[in-house]
DNA sequence: TTGCTCCTCACGTCACGTGAGGTGGC
DNA sequence: TTGCTCCTCACGTCACGTGAGGTGGC
């Protein structure tokens, strides 16, 4: 009967000895039996099972798992639990991954378009990037009341050209510029900007804010810290508790 | 000067004390102060450079790459590299996961199909999944030698119907013949089957393969190592070294 | 004074990698 | 006899988690 040595097993299924060793210490793998001079010798049933714990293992399943399933009277009650198992955890991993590409992409991108980078630019931009969607949720509600406000303006004002009645246009008018009142408002409790020289987080006058030339992330501010006049980055603003 | 305990900065940013503990053994974040009995006092300073080590933490960025940025004198010049090669290896985790998935999704199924299953019929599909590649080459090998051959085949012999001349047909007759009986050998050649009983892996005499019974994936042979005849997988087999 | 928080060891995690120092087997 | 393989400790990895046993601070 052919028998493997340690370095013949390694060899067949692509690991390392320590590794083949590793498996007997961990009782999941004992060689069937031992030379005179205290040499691990593996039979043919061996490699078969070595075999299914490296597939098992490149599928990254624990090694107690591994064990737990060798050990089972009936195999094929558990395996698929654990494989099913084994799967949720894979999926997450690949989500919580594409999550921090996402955030690495941003901050990437934020850090090339940077003024004066220091370490501090990275916490600016970590915050900014944490309150991104609370931030698009503004943006959203701006835009969502925005534009209605707007379509209202258009046709009362068409509606009395064409038809000389012109009360529901002032009508519309009152609500626009309540809205718009409304939207300033809101817009101005919802966001604070950061300075990106002492990198303080803060909240403009609102005439300031209102007038300040803008691009859609950031707006040319005076920091009330510094002093300093430049582009502030916008960020939302968390409620007080 | 307000001052932060190791458990105000543990929940400000959402760590554990051992973990700001940790940080500060490791030198990437020392308190800047000690009160006399020896607790740590934080500074609205420490606090701000904890976001911004919590936050690349949140990257999977290593405590040693965290911690080099952090000395730079210029992190803008290293930043990007860093940032770059943790993408790279996320993109990579990533790849490794799908490929996980990919053979975690085909050994449940096989898994549940099984007949008699046991821990070595798991030996068996990790077997055919892994030479699963090779063997859809040759059956692509077959489809794309065999389809011209038919077409040959019924151009030919309608060409016969049509015209009367039949010589072309006759010759493209020979050519199919020759053909069929190189892929069939080319087939044979490159084709073996695991018994679901005995998990051994033997070719059939290539009488009984040419006209068993089969699917898609499996034939039904008789073993040669233990003789019971059933449902026998294919699978490819590795060319003798 | 009493909880609560914080302190410092120090071991555990997980699957091996990596020597060191010694020996078996062709 | 000489390489090569294999053997057994035993520490290192990585970022903390988890006690144990003791103390600071409101």
């Amino acid at each position: 009967m052919l028998k493997y040595t340690t370095g013949d097993m390694a060899k067949l299924c692509g690991v390392s000895v320590r590794t083949v060793q590793y498996y007997d210490s961990r009782g999941i793998l004992v060689p069937s039996e031992l030379s005179e001079g205290g040499r691990r010798l593996y039979s043919e049933e061996d490699l078969k099972r070595m075999k299914v714990i490296c597939f098992l293992r490149e599928l990254d399943l624990p090694i107690n798992t591994i064990s737990r399933l060798l050990v089972e009277e009936h195999p094929e009650n558990v395996i698929d639990l654990f494989l099913e198992q084994q799967e949720t955890l894979l999926r997450k991993e690949i989500n919580d991954r594409e999550t921090q590409l996402d955030k690495l992409g941003q901050l990437r991108r934020e850090v090339k378009t940077a003024e004066h980078f220091s370490v501090e630019t990275i916490g600016d931009i970590a915050y900014v990037i944490e309150n991104k969607k609370k931030l698009k949720r503004v943006h959203g509600i701006m835009l969502g009341v925005g534009i209605p406000l707007e379509v209202i303006e258009w046709i009362t004002f068409f509606h009395g050209l064409y038809t000389g009645i012109w009360w529901p246009f002032l009508l519309g008018l009152c609500v626009v510029i309540g809205g718009a009142v409304w939207l300033s408002a809101y817009y101005y409790r919802s966001v604070e900007y950061i300075c990106p020289r002492c990198h303080t987080v803060f909240k403009p006058r609102f005439k300031e804010m209102l007038f300040a030339n803008h691009t859609p992330s950031a707006r040319k501010l005076t920091c009330v810290h510094c002093g300093q006049k430049g582009f502030c980055v916008e960020t939302y603003r968390k409620e007080e508790t």
